[in-house]
Order: C-alpha cells, then structure tokens, then sequence
DNA sequence: ACGAGAACCTGTTTGC
DNA sequence: TGCAAACAGGTTCTCG
C-alpha cells in the first residue's frame, strides 16, 4: 500500500500523540511477517520510551530511549493505526502486533498480505543494516536534485518506469506516484532511464518533489488498505491524472487523448502516450 | 554486474 | 451463481 507520502502521513499521525509515552505491553499474535519476529520481540520492547519518530524511504523508525530504533514497513497492505484501549476493541484477524503506549493507546500492525515487517535493530547500526545499506536519496531532502537524479540514472539501459521504483536510485517512491510524476515531468515511462539527463533531470526532480509534497498535503491516497494513523482516509487518490485511469481521457488541456496501462517489470504503468516524450 | 521476471501472501474484483 | 483468473500501494531472489 502505502509509499512515502502514505509512510510520511502516518509518522505524523503517530509523532502527535505517542512521542514520550512508554511502552506497557506487546501482544505479538502472529510472529511470521516478512522477517521473522525474534522470540524476545516483545519483552526488548516493554518498558521503553519512544523518543522520536523518523522516517527513512518507506520506513518508518521509532527511536527508542534505550538505542534501539523499532523499524516498521507496511508493505504492500500494512496499516499502523492508533486506537483507544478504553473501547474494549476487538482486534482483527490480521492484527499482527498490538503496542500498547501509556495507559490507554494502543499502536496496532494490521498487514494481511504480511510484506511488511518489524525489526528491531541498535541506532547505530542502522545505516549499514542489509534494510538501509542501498537507499538512494530521500526525493524530499536537501541533497536531492536534478543533478543528483542525472548521475544516479546514467548508464542505466532500463525504462525510466523501472529506474525511479528502484529505492536505490531514489528512496522512497512507488508504483502510483511514480506513474504521476512521469506525466507531471512529461516524461514517457518507456524512455531509456539513461537518457534523462540535464533538463529532463531537472524537470523530472522538481516533479518528483511537487508530487510528494501534494500528496503528503492531502493525507495520502486511501486505495483499499491504507489509512491515516487516526483511521481516517487521505484524499490523494481524487488527485491522480493518470493512475487507475485506462480508458478515460487525459486531462491535459486540448489533449483528451485515451490514458493507457502497460507492464512493466510486472508492474501497471498509467500513462498518456500523446502528452509524454 | 545488470535487468527481467518470479516469488512471497491474502483479499477483492472481473470474466466466463 | 460459481469458479478461476487477474490484479493489488513492495521487496528480494533467481536466472540468463
């Protein structure tokens, strides 16, 4: 489901109510996800303060006040939701970790494809971990710009499609935003990543960001899993020009040609073949 | 070393 | 109606 502005939306959800709060208890109620849950998961958990709440390409990293950092991804269908323990809640049949924070909170993993995963791992051995190793640029940091995308995309004989979903390249971006900020950059997602160089790179980096940055403004896109920590939807998907839309009508002004879904890398691309180049 | 495709897992939608 | 196939927001492994 979710990429980072669905990730990003959720970190501040999560940030505005559990930042300082202790942990009192984990209930792990199914310890397969994609890495393994260790045995003693839930007991190096207990008693910790969450200090601070970051973000990483799609991850989302809770600090802990005893050098740990509790890693989340949500995958293809993972939700991290908050609810109120007061409310004698019925936990579903995904719900595969329930955090209780302070008394009354309760951090809940729900993920029924079970892609995502939790890891814990010491800060200082984040950066080097096989998880974070390979991360490109964050799209939304300072050091992101046409010239970084240029060098990071030459001598890459694959469709730019397939190069701007490789998180090496760029972290943190998926297969619907990708699809969007192909069209906002003008750029076919069949073109040769190689070829974007200079001013495409520009253009396409600015694109990258002004995509993100709408998205996270709007909560995310709410497809068919995700939603806000606080359970509400986003709105982004109301947004899209090209994703989801086969068969409509480009929206661009004096266009009104037929959007098109293709395959690539096993993946649906959403594109207008008239507006991009 | 690189790129394409399959695999991982479950639920929902679509088509015959 | 029923069943099978296609498809879904991600990552990682294998194979050529």
């Amino acid at each position: 489901m979710p990429e980072l502005p669905e990730v990003e939306t959720v970190r501040r959800g999560l940030a505005a109510r559990i930042i300082g709060r202790r942990i009192q208890r984990v209930e792990v109620r199914r310890s397969d996800l994609r890495i393994p849950l260790p045995i003693d998961f839930a007991d190096r958990l207990a008693g910790r303060q969450i200090e601070t709440i970051d973000r990483r390409a799609k991850y989302l990293l809770l600090r802990l006040d005893d050098g740990q950092v509790l890693v989340v991804h949500l995958g293809m269908s993972g939700r991290l939701v908050l609810a109120d323990r007061s409310s004698a809640r019925q936990a579903g049949p995904h719900e595969h970790v329930v955090i209780q924070v302070g008394d009354d909170l309760e951090i809940c993993f729900d993920d029924h494809r079970r892609f995502g995963l939790m890891a814990l791992i010491p800060e200082n051995e984040l950066q080097t971990h096989a998880l974070f190793a390979r991360l490109g640029p964050e799209p939304l940091g300072p050091d992101f710009n046409g010239a970084v995308l240029a060098a990071a995309l030459s001598g890459r004989r694959t469709p730019i499609k397939a190069a701007l979903l490789d998180q090496s390249v760029v972290a943190g971006l998926g297969n619907i935003y990708v699809c969007e900020i192909l069209f906002r950059a003008r750029l076919s997602p069949k073109r040769l990543a190689a070829t974007v160089q200079g001013g495409r790179a520009d253009r396409l980096a600015a694109a990258v960001r002004a995509i993100l940055l709408a998205a996270i403004a709007s909560g995310g896109s709410s497809l068919r899993d995700y939603v806000q920590a606080s359970g509400e939807l986003g709105y982004f998907q109301h947004k899209w020009l090209v994703y989801g839309r086969e068969g409509q009508r480009c929206k661009t002004r004096g266009c009104g040609h037929t959007i098109r879904r293709i395959i690539q890398s096993n993946r649906s691309t959403f594109y207008c073949s008239l507006c991009l180049r």
